[in-house]
Order: C-alpha cells, then sequence, then structure tokens
DNA sequence: CAAGTGCTTAACAATTACATAATATTAAGA
DNA sequence: TCTTAATATTATGTAATTGTTAAGCACTTG
C-alpha cells in the first residue's frame, strides 16, 4: 500500500483561509474584512507597510491583499520584500491600485504580485478575486491528488474513488473524508474537525459530526473510519 | 510559485508568438517591433486599417495591436471588422489611444478591444501588456482544437461539434462550454467562471451562470456538464 | 423598421444539503 | 450486569442552491 499525502491539505476551503489586509484607510480595511468574513474567511489587517510584514511572519496567511498607496512602504515595495521573504516568498498578493494606473500594474506585476484590483473597490469583484486566486495558486503548487490504499481522493474534480469506483459525496461529506484521509491513523478531535470543516465562526451541534461520519461511512461502504470514543476519528487503511 | 512558474513557461512560449502591429507614424512601428521582438516575440506591421486586415487574415497573429488614430480606418472600425471576422473574431486587441480619450476608450472596448495603452506608449509599459493579455487568453486555451470524447471544440472557426454534427453556439455559451472542456473532470468554482468567461471587472448575477449552462445543456443534448452543489461545475466524457 | 439574436435578469419551481431532534446502540467502568 | 456517557441511526423540516421559463433590452440584419 502506497501513502501518499500533502500537508498543505491540511487547510481545506475557504473557511479556514486566512487573508491579510493592509490599507491605510481603515474603512477600507472594513468592508473588505467584513465581506471576507462573510464569505467563510478567517481576516488579519495591517496599516502600513511596515506593519504588514510583521502581521504576516505572526499569521502566515493564505493571501495577502495590498494597498498600492500607503505611508512609509508602499504595496509594491512591501510585495517585493515579502518574495524575498523565506517563509512568505510563496504567499498569493492581490494589489489594490488606482484605475489606469498603468505604471503601478506592470511594477506590481513584475514586483510579484499574482493579481490586482483596481479602486474603487468592488467587494463582489474582490471576494470573487481572492476565491479564484486561491484556487488557482492551489492547484498549480500543491498536489490535490491524495492517493491512499485503494482510494484516490481528488480535490480537483472533487471525486472520491476506491478501486476504479467513483463515489460522489456531498461538500462537507467530502471535506471531512479528505480531511481524515489526508493524516491516515492520526486521530483528529471533535474540535478540530469542527473547526478545519465547518469553520471556527460557525456554530453547530456535536450530533452533526456524526450523522456526516455516517453519511460517508454509507457512501464509501468500506470500514476505514474509526471511532475513538471520547476524542474523535481517524481514517485507516485496511 | 506560480509568478515564477508562469514567468519560465513564458518565455518559452514568446519564441512563436506572432504580434500584428498596426500605426500609420512608421517611427512608432519600429519602436514597438523593437522591444517585443527583444522580448522574443514575432512581429507584423500594417500602416493603415485596410493593411492592418489584410496582413491579419495572412498571418493570424496571436495579438493585434492597433492605433485608434488611422487615416481611411480608425482603430475602432477595425476592431469593429476584426470580431466580425470568421477566422480572427477572437484574437486579442490592444488599441493604442490618446490619454484621457474617455469617450475612445469606451468604444473601444465596446468594440470589442481587449486592452488599451496611453499614448505617448512607454514600450515597458506594452509589453507588459502584450504579455499579461496574452497570459490571460492563453488560460483558456485559445487558438487550439480541443478534441475529447466525440466533441471537436474549434476555437478558431468558433463551432462545436459532436459525432460529426454542427452544434452552433452562441459566444458565451461558447465559451463556458470551452472553458469547461479544457479540463475534463475538473471542477470549475462559479467564481472561476465568473473571471475567465465574463472577465473579472464584470458584475453579473449568480442566475446568469445557470441560464448559460441550461442552454448549453439544452443544445449540446448530451449530459456532460455535472453539477457539483456548493461548488460549480464541470465536464465530464460519458 | 420589423424580425432576429444574444445576453441578462427576475420570478418561481425543484432539488438538495444540512442541521437538528429523537431514539437506539455501543462501550467502559463500577 | 448495570449504569451512564458517548456515539450511531433515522427521520424530518428548512435553508441554500440550482433549474427553468419568460420577458426585456441592446444591438444586428435584412
Amino acid at each position: 500500500m502506497c501513502y501518499k499525502f500533502v500537508q498543505t491539505v491540511f487547510k481545506m476551503d475557504n473557511e479556514s483561509k486566512k487573508v491579510l489586509i493592509v490599507d491605510d484607510e481603515s474603512d477600507i480595511l472594513e468592508i473588505i474584512s467584513f465581506n471576507l468574513q462573510k464569505e467563510g474567511f478567517t481576516t488579519f489587517t495591517a496599516k502600513d507597510g511596515n506593519d504588514a510584514i510583521q502581521k504576516a511572519q505572526q499569521v502566515q496567511p493564505d493571501l495577502i491583499i495590498l494597498d498600492v498607496m500607503m505611508p512609509f512602504k508602499n504595496g509594491i515595495e512591501v510585495c517585493t520584500i515579502l518574495r524575498q521573504h523565506p517563509q512568505l516568498s510563496e504567499v498569493p498578493i492581490i494589489l489594490l491600485t488606482a484605475i489606469n494606473d498603468e505604471q503601478t500594474h506592470i511594477k506590481g506585476l513584475e514586483s510579484g504580485a499574482d493579481d490586482y484590483v483596481n479602486k474603487p473597490i468592488s467587494p463582489k469583484v474582490l471576494v470573487s478575486r481572492v476565491k479564484s486566486l486561491l484556487r488557482r495558486t492551489n492547484i498549480i503548487n500543491t498536489n490535490n491528488i491524495i492517493e491512499i490504499g485503494d482510494f484516490i481522493i481528488d480535490s480537483e474534480k472533487f471525486t472520491v474513488s476506491y478501486k476504479d469506483e467513483i463515489i460522489i459525496l456531498a461538500k462537507k461529506e467530502f471535506e471531512l473524508f479528505r480531511l481524515l484521509a489526508s493524516k491516515p491513523g492520526r486521530v483528529f478531535l471533535r474540535d478540530e474537525i469542527l473547526n478545519l470543516v465547518w469553520g471556527s465562526e460557525v456554530i453547530v451541534g456535536d450530533r452533526t459530526i456524526d450523522v456526516h461520519i455516517r453519511k460517508v461511512r454509507q457512501k464509501i461502504n468500506v470500514d476505514c473510519i474509526t471511532t475513538v470514543k471520547g476524542v474523535g476519528y481517524k481514517f485507516e487503511v485496511l
């Protein structure tokens, strides 16, 4: 039996993704934060370039939104610095730029930004770009196929298959199964499962997990999810 | 991360990309040609609108740079004509416009241009825009023929056929279908679809995607587009 | 200018995922 | 074996998501 899996699978869906927003205007920080949180993202803010770099190191965000026009260090400078940082050089960055500012767009992309959004900001556009960029980068730099035992879990295709048979799981079921299978043998506490699949802000009853486990077990129809009473669940290949 | 990746792929790719430059001032033709060639592009030139259309048919360029102010036919007229041309309707077009000429910008985008660059031209800006636009259009496999299952999707002819039967799709329908079919099995999020088919600055209602999916399904009349609830859509050959 | 096409939206229907409640079952300690 | 806490199972209502249809608008074409 072969064990191929990736660590980044850990942070699963939007629910648990961290976004750092950097702007000197607090109104804008609020608007963006609000809209991203509404979509299940966890947000952090910084109000200038230096602050941004510090916060980025602390929280290790999954994506950074950077205003270009800022005091002390502007967005492009921050971007350049981040790209040279050992732990942050890979973080996707979206720049907020004034419309029609060609020079800035180019400098931005050259300094390593992945995308830019024009001001004035449409929250809908921004959220859409964030999701799209996260998915794009995720697909490019992580192996989204977990192969374990006779199971193949393909996040790109959103499918699970067992010995060439395709099993159709609903969104939550899929995420739950993928989480457990991402670290075979490891026990996930009920709290961990809640955080990673449902997100930290969402409050759901305890029985909800059980019910989803039940559905997965039913659909998978292979005895591979073990209950650890009083603790949680784990995935095991037989 | 994905930046580095794209960059390297690019330099290998540029060699083969053909760019047609249209302007009545020969100095400008030279400057642009020189700078694009330096980056590995193959360039062609035309000095007025009629010439442009003729050359475009001959060389089938991957991208066209069009000056707006030209004798005989201006850039916007040329753009409109190209957009109706069977083989050239999908070629990315960059307009060169006088700065601050909002009316022209608007007309330009309405006539089907993909981007515009203000005069006086900065070669660096222009080259960067060319790359960026090519990258954008490249994601969706333009200029290629996708053959998948019994489908043949021809981006040049703008046609889809299924088992020798030709299916006529409207522009958006075609682009939507092509996007899904370009990566069979892969789920495209609704946000990804919006960004890649409608463009990131456009805001359309949520039901718009559904309606287009419906139309494609109806016209295709083969069950090959699967809904993944809460996630997006995917194309699958059966 | 009438007819046609493509696109978007609104309104409503249909479907499905999900959370919860209620009850049953299991497992471990006394 | 009994007790109890934890989990399993089932059923059900509802909220969220998608499907469908038709209508309106802008633009094109004959």
